[in-house]
DNA sequence: CGGCGAAAGTGGCATATGCCACTAATAGAA
DNA sequence: TTCTATTAGTGGCATATGCCACTTTCGCCG
């Protein structure tokens, strides 16, 4: 089966991980449908939820997302009512975040379906293998890439 | 250091899965930038040339992507005159999708840039490195993923 | 041939993300 | 202390993606 790959999963390392993504994020998604939430927005309640009041910069960091980009995310979970925001008392400039109890509330009942999809996908795939490829994705997340054109020598 | 891992890359498979994708992207795009386009818009405009004037279904079911988020991508290509469309001869409910002479041209053009940036994700993972994680991807994306709860007996 | 159900897209609406220009507030240099 | 560079966010604008409700065409059955 010379040419049996679907053609045009291009090499593209990017192409492959965004369609993994919408893939992956589609199943996720549905299995968070009935709290109403999206899995990213599921993903974004738990982060502030292990963190400590966080500051939006240290989310944004974390989660290598843009500060504005962040900013938008949050807006419908404070609508909602499960996220606030207070200024920090040492730097006005600082705006932190925390859940609401009904961001808790939400979340912990979001978790219950969130881990019946965790368990469903690591079945498929493994429970070691699916920890080899978080491992792996997180490397790449974190390499420090940059294009050679744009770091001349000084 | 029983803590020690960076609190909050959570186990979520989506979540580690997004987080490197908006990270990978953002190296892409910036890769992509003198073109103007995005690495999403270079994926699909890559996908479309080697295909043969696919009908959008067919972009859409080898990119895991909605029909209709197809479409909406497709407007700003369609609008900068690097893609067109046309009804199918036999089948007016279909629609096919081919690349303006405009379109190739910017394609060529992009792909040098991507080249390039390819090159340099792959000098940082490893050929192979790289290689295994696309299958990986490619072999989640294509999981037959479904909830438990969402299958009754019938 | 008439009509029904499936298939392929479209449009509207909402969230996800990014970049850029701008504002507020702080840390430093003078 | 005052002026400046830096840091943290905000708002606007544009693309990326999805779901749902429709509309148009087909394919097929009676």
């Amino acid at each position: 089966m010379t040419e049996a790959r679907k053609p045009g999963f291009s090499d593209c390392n990017n192409a492959t991980l965004r369609r993994a993504a919408r893939s992956l994020g589609r199943f996720y998604d549905d299995a968070l449908g009935p709290t109403g939430l999206k899995s990213t927005q599921f993903g974004l309640l738990f982060q502030i939820h292990i963190s400590d009041e966080p500051a939006m910069g240290a989310i944004a960091e974390a989660l290598i997302m843009d500060l504005s980009a962040l900013g938008h995310t949050l807006k419908p979970l404070i609508r909602d009512g499960y996220v606030e925001t207070f200024a920090d008392k040492d730097d006005r400039r600082v705006k932190r975040v925390r859940l609401t109890p009904q961001g808790e509330a939400k979340l912990d009942e979001a978790l219950k379906l969130w881990s019946i999809a965790q368990r469903q996908f690591e079945d498929k795939v493994g429970v070691e293998q699916a920890a080899k490829l978080r491992a792996a994705l997180d490397a790449v997340a974190d390499l420090d890439l940059e294009m050679p054109a744009a770091a001349p020598s000084n």
